[in-house]
This record gives structure tokens, sequence and C-alpha cells, in this order.
DNA sequence: CGCCCCATGTAATTTTATAACATCACGCGG
DNA sequence: CCGCGTGATGTTATAAAATTACATGGGGCG
């Protein structure tokens, strides 16, 4: 199981590698990366946390790129369904994903004390989970796995 | 791990048990166990499904035992705080505990089809995502795990 | 050109959840 | 018995999250 996890890096580059990941990959399936898509797809980037639609909608509406719900929920839908962002059930709330075009079965760490999001991967069926549902006759089509505590550095503070 | 999964059993047994056992717990504990939240557990358990909170309302509403939304918020709260229900984030919804005074890491099993929702017992710190957390030096403190996909019934539904 | 498809713009509404404040019942110490 | 605190309930209002429905526009293609 592979996990960004919380250390520090350099985010320029990080924002820039997720867009040119994402550009390719649309170019390469024939999907429309259009400017409200790609700028909420940076919006997300720029941050290591889960974002609201509420939020986004209020940066994309200070840029004049839109200002009613639909905008930001369209936008963010299509991130989703492609794979390009994760939303995060338990904070209704949006993240970029940070392996785009890899296969996905996503398994999220969240802190709550500051909400930044790491994104680990794991194997679909095995494990616990897929023991379960095999035992149970019941077929795993999408599974959602958030868990919540807290990350090192918050860990530190707390402790003070 | 535990499943209780999707066998058919005898309904009014398990209301039954469903609630002298909640009964019992809160008496142990020094918990109100009040008309409403017993109401709210009855309706749940009636169901193997997964209700929302608006549901549950109405419901109450045709009872005249309360009419606005806190009033099933609230009883609903007092059921996942002491693990007498669980949320299922994913639907914004709430179901009985089936395994109430147990140990609670619970696993969900939800049918896209017919809502039905089966709850599995996992060890909370094993497997592929305790790993993870400990790689990236994150501390758990809860899991949200909840598979959507296909129950046994609705497989053959499908297929026909 | 005429058509379709997809993306976008916009208004209105639905669904989900909480804040804020008043009231009531019970237990307990004085 | 009274006064008080605590926890449950009743009620109004509002916030937050998401969707429906319908109008507009741009680009490719026959």
């Amino acid at each position: 199981m592979d996990s960004i996890g919380f250390a520090p890096h350099d985010h320029s580059s990080c924002i820039q590698d997720g867009i040119a990941a994402v550009d390719a990959q649309c170019r390469a399936e024939g999907l429309q990366f259009t400017p409200v898509r790609r700028r909420v797809l940076e919006i997300l980037l720029q941050e290591h946390r889960a974002l609201g639609a509420y939020e986004i909608l209020d940066r994309l509406r200070e840029e004049g790129l839109g200002s009613q719900p639909p905008v930001a929920y369209r936008a963010l839908d299509f991130l989703v369904k492609n794979g390009f962002a994760h939303k995060i059930e338990r904070l209704n709330a949006f993240i970029a994903c940070t392996h785009p075009g890899e296969s996905h079965a996503p398994a999220f760490l969240i802190c709550r004390a500051c909400d930044a999001v790491a994104e680990a991967q794991r194997e679909p069926t095995q494990g616990q989970l897929g023991q379960a549902a095999r035992d149970a006759g019941f077929v795993i089509e999408r599974a959602v796995i958030e868990a919540e505590g807290l990350c090192p550095k918050c860990q530190h503070k707390s402790a003070a």
C-alpha cells in the first residue's frame, strides 16, 4: 500500500505536474479539459486539503468564472468521474487525486485538526473487506475508505 | 471478519432483541432510553436499509412524536454516539447497529439496487489501512468503510 | 447551412443539517 | 419544601450541500 503521506514537498511542481498529467490524459481520451475544469483542479491542487463545493465556487466567482452551484458541481463531477479528483464523503468535500492516471482504489487519511488529506493506494478486493464481501455473496463495485485521526504534524501540536 | 450478511431472518425477533439489548445497555450505563429514541431505533430496526433523517422524521410526525428536524437528529445523534446506530456517509442516512454492545469497528456493504446494508466487524488497526497509516505516521481514531455494490438477491434480478 | 453534442449560464428548489432559544421533568443538597 | 443544575424536548429560523429544469452558445460534421 503506497501512500504519499504528509511529508512537505514542492507545491508548484506538484500543481504543474498534476495539471500536466490530467491534460495529457484528456488529450489521449478525447476529454475536454475546459478552463473551468482546469481552474477547479488547480484550486484543489493548491491545497492539500479537502475543499467544499461552495468554497470552490466562491473562488470561481471572484475570478468571474461562474457563480452558480451547478458550475462548481459540474466541474467536480467531471473530475471525479474521470479519476482526477475524489470526494471525501465524511466531509462533503473534494480533493485532487495524487495518482492521476493510475488504477484507482484509494483510501484516505484525514487529519481532523488541519483537514489535510493523504491518499493511499490499496488492492481493491483483498483484505478483510473483500473476504467479508465474498462470505456474504456481495459484489463490491466501489468502496469508500476514509480514516479520520491526526497527522504527524498535528500530533506534535496537540502534545504541546 | 464476521458479517450478518443478507440472509433472510425473523424480523420481529430481530427488532425485539435489538431493542432489548439497547435497553439493557442504557440501564447499565445510566443512559436515558426515552420514547423518541426508542421509537427511532424501532423504525431503523424495522428496515434493513438506511433511512434518511427526514424519512424518520416523517414517521415520527405521523405518530405525533415530534415534527421538527432537531427531534430526529437529536435521537439519531444519541443512537450513533452510543453505538446503537450508524451513519452511512455515502447515503447521508442511518441504520440500526446489528451488534449493539460489542466493540465497534464496523464496515458496511451497501446494495445500490435495494439499499439493504450489511454490517461487518473488522479489526481496527490491522490490514492495509493500518499499515498505510503507520507508514505515514498517522494515528487513526475512526474509520469509515463503506463498500457499494450488489447484494446476492439483486445480482440475480439484474442477471434476469 | 442545419444538426447534434457537449459545455455553460442561470433561476429556482430540494435535501440535509444546525443554531438559538424557551420549556419541562427529574434528582439532589440545603 | 425550595432552589438549582442537568439533560431532554419543543419550536423557529437559518445554514449548508446538492440538484432540477430550462435557456444559450460553440464546434464538428454531413
